[in-house]
DNA sequence: CTGAAAGCGCTTACAG
DNA sequence: CTGAAAGCGCTTACAG
């Protein structure tokens, strides 16, 4: 177990009695070779405590064996539970298959290439990409040859890989719960609609009222930047612009938190004068009071079925886009 | 631009008419090279988009240029954001000293050294530990040379470089504040005490008491494990057992939102009746109603001190364990 | 099924 | 300050 630094084929293949060729067979799982030798190859690597050398073998084959999660925005964001787990999604799976995660945090758009840099140098087989500010970074790298994968929903002209959850859907569950529920004039709190979760869940909510035939009014649509400081600001422009609202969709959960502390400090409740629907289902739809009925989406499922994605594509398939269902978890605001 | 996967040493030295052992130097900064040979080095460089090979370099080296951070637990862990922004810190103070972070997130204990096998393996020039479970292994791959930082504290027996946030300290800001708001019985929460964090935490509570020369009940203290619902149940407990209870410090933020709801539910206020304050400074105590006043701890900064630890270390200095400060967070829980 | 040998793309004493 | 050459520890056609 001792200065295993040492160790090499050369150490391995002498005291087996094989080949070092043998000894690099047998530890990548050829099948072509002699079971008896192979046997005692592994006994000897066990016996000795070899560990193989990962920048030898890299250099080798040309594979690293690791895949980048690339979040792609000042370091602040990975403070948001959200992509953290996202991230233990990716890990889980890429672990699975024997490959590791290298972790790059930042804005790419800084520093000429920062990473970009980074990522042709051969150091990862593959990206993937969360939280993608400017695409063509992205495109640039998929031209080069380098595989790629987007969790979330790219820009409908470029055909990224990627998976994402189905806001569209869980934004049509929301919605429509809160009329099944019997509210009338129901608002909605935006994400950030420039990026294709806070599009995509406003598009939602308007499809419901559409498919109904009934109006939103703009003044029953505010704008939030997923924030609770915003959440809170813009149930205040609702309440303040419109005589009625019984109804708020939220993007996010903390924008519904932020909300209900607005509704509240006016001396309304929820649910009673307005039910409250948010999106995520992280912790602080679980400790608020009343506890938040929201959309749930799977996060750790959205990380693995990015690496799934990725690992399908490093074995030459062609896989097709994922899409990941959302459920409504009912609790005390609506 | 293109095909740069096929440019090495080779076109570099032919384009800039010199060795391969000068672009070499030039690379990695040598100062001994002629300035214009230099020059043309770097402009060919630029020109040809030449990336160095990462594997070839950690082959003639030894050295990879990665940093494992090893999260000892299962993956649900990594949703709760701590350790998530711990990550951020360190990875921002690697990226400054030009090294990435490969994170390894899982049970170390399981399936016979899942990773502690990778960590000898040579892929990564050392290993930052969160949340160690078992010592043993840490303790096993820095006998085995492997440069080795913990966050948090590590058994009194064992001697690992680390850096910790001042728990102690932290929870007498808490105690002592409680006081000064003139709060007789006090009561506490705690976490995990069999893990340092949470001992260091009731450690602190109960020196303040000492250091007045009050005692502590048992019936004072509750024990939680962290969780929204242990918060919950323990301040049941407590409410339980003792006639009067007017404030509490609670190990975390979550049981401390946790204990929050359980006093309510009695139809007492918050502060009114109990004050409360919590640990850590999360979005939770942000978002409660009332705003909960907390001990607010440096994430961001522990992480960036186990990475500086790191790079001292890898550097050849001998650093200092690193204790960084909290600070009290006043909101409208006490 | 197996081994000898060349090769992956860097780095670094060594000699000048 | 600079170059030729050996070496880092694997992998993989190639020939048998």
């Amino acid at each position: 177990m001792k200065n295993q630094s040492k160790l090499t084929y050369t150490q391995i293949a002498r005291e087996a009695g094989v080949s070092e060729a043998t000894v690099s067979r047998v530890l990548n799982g050829d099948v072509r070779v002699d079971p008896e030798r192979a046997r005692r190859v592994h006994e000897t690597v066990a016996k000795l405590g070899y560990k193989k050398n990962r920048a030898a073998s890299a250099l080798a084959t040309g594979r690293t064996g690791m895949i980048a999660v690339i979040i792609d925005d000042d370091l602040s964001i990975f403070a948001d539970p959200f992509w953290a787990t996202v991230t233990s999604g990716v890990s889980r799976v890429l672990m699975e298959n024997n490959m590791q995660t290298l972790l790059l945090v930042g804005a790419s758009n800084n520093s000429d290439g920062n990473f970009s840099n980074y990522l042709d140098s051969g150091a990862v087989d593959g990206a993937i990409f969360f939280q993608v500010h400017d695409e063509e970074i992205v495109f640039q790298l998929a031209q080069e040859g380098l595989p790629v994968v987007m969790a979330g929903t790219p820009d409908i002209y470029l055909q990224f890989l990627h998976a994402d959850t189905d806001n569209v859907g869980g934004a049509k569950q929301a919605t429509q719960h809160l009329i099944d529920c019997g509210r009338k004039n129901i608002a909605t709190i935006t994400g950030e609609v420039a990026a294709s979760a806070g599009a995509q869940r406003l598009a939602g909510f308007l499809q419901v009222h559409m498919n109904l035939g009934r109006e939103v009014p703009p003044s029953m649509i505010a704008h939030g930047n997923y924030t609770h400081d915003s959440g809170f600001a813009a149930m205040n422009q609702l309440l303040d612009k419109n005589e009625i609202v019984d109804a708020v969709f939220a993007a996010n959960d903390l924008m519904a938190i932020g909300a209900m502390a607005a509704i509240q400090d006016r001396g309304l409740t929820v649910p009673g004068d307005i039910a409250l629907v948010g999106f995520d289902d992280t912790i602080v739809a679980q400790t608020s009071r009343p506890q938040l009925t929201t959309v749930r989406q799977d996060i750790v499922g959205l990380g693995a079925a990015a690496a799934e994605l990725m690992i399908a594509q490093l074995n030459g398939e062609e896989p097709k886009p994922r899409l990941l269902e959302t459920s409504l978890v009912i609790r005390e605001t609506t």
